[in-house]
RNA sequence: UGGGCUAUCGCCAAAUGGUAAGGCACUGGAUUCUGAUUCCAGCAGUUCAAGGUUCGAAUCCUUGUAGCCCAGCCA
């Protein structure tokens, strides 16, 4: 009794410990709304529509959206558009998808920065106004030389001075097109001599006659992402911008643009670590180049941790949350093994998931005993651990396929499969026991003879002996067919992702294996893409949607099942 | 060599001056019609280092060290 009350009472103490044990964002939003600085948490995911997302933009859009729903708040997808020459409409698209795939609720708040264009055009006119900006004439090379470098500091442009007037006068035309691409840009007016580089009058609008994805023509000055981004979440009431680390050496300026146009409840910009993925290509110069060297079949490859990559290779939603959820978030640069991935999959799949028979490389079973030519339905949970998915029916007779690497003539010790005079069970079957073989030439293993004991028969109560190993079979007359992909890490794991002298990628040659052999039980049949089952005892696999075919399911396997098996010298 | 940031187990990561949570991985062992799952046990004599303050330091101070980011009219 005390001991229960005494577990009881710790376990309310875990309960509470958790719900103080808060990352550093909410912490600081804690204090926000204690302090009255905060009545509605609103954040948002702002993503440049110039690319595919990949697991990084994972944690992002779960990180702000989590947030938002946790505080009662409102999340944002917002598409950080302001330049033209990487941006598609095609990349806007893949980008809902995705988000919404991976649970980033954004309801009906999706908005563009570039919808802000005249608010932001508008701005930059007070800033002018109050002395705060200027129009420059040096050019892109000029600039960086006026710059200064770390440790120099940078000089006044010639232009710094010019009146309001005609920074007024200069900026319009800008607006109107009087003036070449790149011959003049506004600045803001900060400090030349600062520490840090990018209060050193920082551009904020270039000259670019440039066709917007949603704008058009109508503008050929640009607003820069350092001006444009706080106004976008001050525009949206967003009050805390959460972004990269990287940011960092920004956020005086996002501060000096909120500060400077006045903007009441200014958002406030917080960083944290990106999410690295140890021995994975995130880098999209580099998948880039996958994919055109044939490498990989596309952005979403399997091997790939693209947000598609990882949906098309069968991770789920769920899966992708709980491994954020299991990696925190913090300031600290750091990288997750793979291996907490595959354990949340697998975690997510366990119960959900039919489990059946596949026999990846088969090799023939003969049961001598057996009647020529009968055929017998046997019963099997589909998923033993959860009852309520049910029963099914799997035809079982004299000629079956079993795993080749389940059967061996001269096994080492602890070898728990088939081998000569050996029993086994066969999953949800009989007992077998191995009476004889037949090779080819070269000593390959062509067919297996066993007996069987019609006494074994899985859940008859049979409890004569015991047998210490289980394998798994298909019915050689029924056995659907089928390619199952293995994967391996793309790189190898050895030597890390970067060669260092020529920054090429250390690929692992044997990143995947086809079998396309592979015999599955008929329970498989009509399964549609996206599908996923657990093979038994070789893991979890998902029907592949673009390689499959109304002939051939193919499938890719999402993660092998743990194994402390350990094949030992004899 | 200017500025910004970071450092707690193999990998993530808590701890907010009160005596190092948790997860992944790993290692035993039990149960098992999946060598899976489940269960149980183990896994930081000390928090980058060295000094200091304190009854008490991962937390405060000092001095170092290491790593990451910044010199786009990219985001």
């Amino acid at each position: 009794m005390d001991e229960k009350l005494e577990a009881l009472s710790e376990n309310v103490e875990n309960a509470e410990k958790e719900a103080v044990s808060k990352n550093f964002i909410e912490q600081i939003i804690d204090r926000d709304i204690a302090e009255g600085r905060c009545r509605q948490v609103v954040t948002r995911f702002p993503p440049e529509p110039n690319g595919y997302l990949h697991i990084g933009h994972a944690k992002s859009i779960l990180l702000n959206c989590g947030l938002a729903k946790k505080y009662g708040g409102k999340f944002n997808l917002r598409f950080d558009d302001t330049n033209p020459t990487k941006e598609k409409t095609e990349f806007v698209e893949s980008i809902i998808e995705d988000v919404k795939w991976i649970g980033g609720d954004f309801e009906d708040r999706l908005f563009f920065a570039s919808n802000y264009f005249g608010e932001m055009y508008e701005g930059a006119l007070r800033l002018i106004r109050k002395g705060k900006a200027y129009v420059c004439d040096l050019s892109a090379d000029e600039i960086r030389e006026y710059r200064g470098t770390l440790t120099e500091p940078g000089k006044n442009s010639p232009y710094r001075e010019r009146s309001v007037e005609e920074n007024l006068d200069l900026f319009e035309r800008m607006k109107n097109g009087e003036f070449p691409d790149g011959s003049k840009v506004l600045r803001a007016k900060i400090d030349m001599a600062s520490p840090n580089i990018n209060m050193r009058d920082p551009v904020i609008y270039r000259v670019a006659r440039l066709t917007h994805h949603n704008t058009g023509d109508q503008w050929c000055i640009y607003p820069m992402y350092d001006y444009a981004h706080p106004i976008e979440d001050a525009i949206e009431g967003v009050t805390h911008s959460i972004c990269t680390l990287e940011f960092e050496d920004h956020r005086p300026l996002y501060d000096w643009v909120v500060r400077e146009l006045e903007y009441e409840n200014p958002p406030k910009q917080i960083e944290f670590a990106k999410q690295y993925l140890t021995n994975v290509v995130t880098g999209k110069r580099y998948i880039k180049k996958l994919v055109e060297q044939g490498v990989v079949d596309g952005w979403d490859d399997p091997r790939l941790v693209t947000i598609s990559a990882l949906r098309r290779r069968g991770f789920t939603p769920e899966s992708i949350r709980m491994f954020m959820e299991l990696c925190g978030v913090s300031k600290a640069n750091s990288s997750a093994d793979y291996a907490m991935l595959e354990y949340c999959i697998r975690e997510d799949l366990k119960l959900k998931r039919p489990r059946i028979m596949a026999v990846l490389d088969p090799v023939k079973l003969v049961i001598t005993n057996y009647p020529e030519g009968k055929v017998e339905y046997l019963t099997a949970q589909n998923n033993p651990e959860n009852k309520e998915m049910g029963t099914r029916l799997i035809p079982f007779s004299r000629e079956l396929y079993i795993e080749r690497e389940d059967f061996m003539i001269d096994p080492p010790k602890k070898y728990f499969r088939l081998y000569p005079g050996n029993e086994v069970r066969l999953m949800n079957a009989y007992f077998v026991k191995c009476t004889d073989y037949v090779t080819d030439e070269q000593g390959n293993v062509t067919e297996i003879r066993c007996t069987y004991d019609p006494e074994t028969k899985s859940d008859s109560g049979f409890s004569g002996r015991k047998v210490k190993g289980t394998i798994h079979w298909v019915s050689a007359l029924h056995a659907v067919q089928v390619t199952a992909r293995l994967y391996e890490n793309l790189i190898d794991e050895e030597k890390g992702v970067y060669n260092e002298e020529d920054g090429s990628m250390n690929l692992n040659p044997n990143s995947v294996t086809v079998c396309d052999r592979c015999c599955v039980e008929p329970a498989v049949q009509g399964a549609k893409p996206y599908a996923s089952f657990q093979f038994l005892r070789n893991g979890f696999f998902c029907v592949d949607y673009k390689d499959t075919t109304d002939e051939r399911l193919v499938f890719n396997r999402i993660a092998s099942l743990k194994s402390s098996y350990k094949p030992e010298a004899k």
